[in-house]
DNA sequence: ACAGTGACAACAT
DNA sequence: TATGTTGCCACTG
């Protein structure tokens, strides 16, 4: 399992309505200096419309540390990501910003992480 | 083996 | 606020 799946896993845990960074995901896993590595997983994704991982994957609830959506403009943009966070009920205001006092995932502990991992695995 | 590439983050202007 | 700089790191060819 490469960092790439586990940074899939992570995101599959995100509910509904709730919001993450790059960076607190990377930390999850261990890695707190992997941000740029978890957007990297991401954009990866996109190349990969077919998979159905694509579509089962919420994507839309990473968001910078700042609570910025970071994604540029490519297949889908920044309106896409803020339309579906809206759809599920998360504010996201014109400057395409969001309140992390409140929509902010508080994440997992590195137990319950290990436990994600060991069912990826199967 | 190695250099290039980002949907980052923290900090300095 | 808004840019710019620097450090980062997994993956790719």
């Amino acid at each position: 399992m490469n960092f790439y799946e586990q940074v899939y896993a992570v995101i599959l845990q995100i509910p509904r309505g709730k919001v993450s960074s790059y960076g607190r995901i990377a930390s999850m896993l261990g890695r707190p200096r992997a941000a740029r590595a978890v957007g990297f997983a991401l954009n990866a994704l996109k190349d990969k419309q077919d998979d159905p991982l694509h579509a089962k994957l919420p994507w839309q609830r990473v968001v910078n540390s700042k609570g910025r959506i970071s994604i540029v403009n490519r297949e889908y943009g920044r309106n896409e990501q803020a339309e579906r966070l809206r759809a599920e009920g998360v504010v996201v205001n014109n400057k395409l910003q969001i309140d992390l006092d409140i929509y902010l995932w508080e994440g997992l502990h590195w137990m319950e992480i290990d436990d994600i991992l060991k069912v990826q695995k199967e």
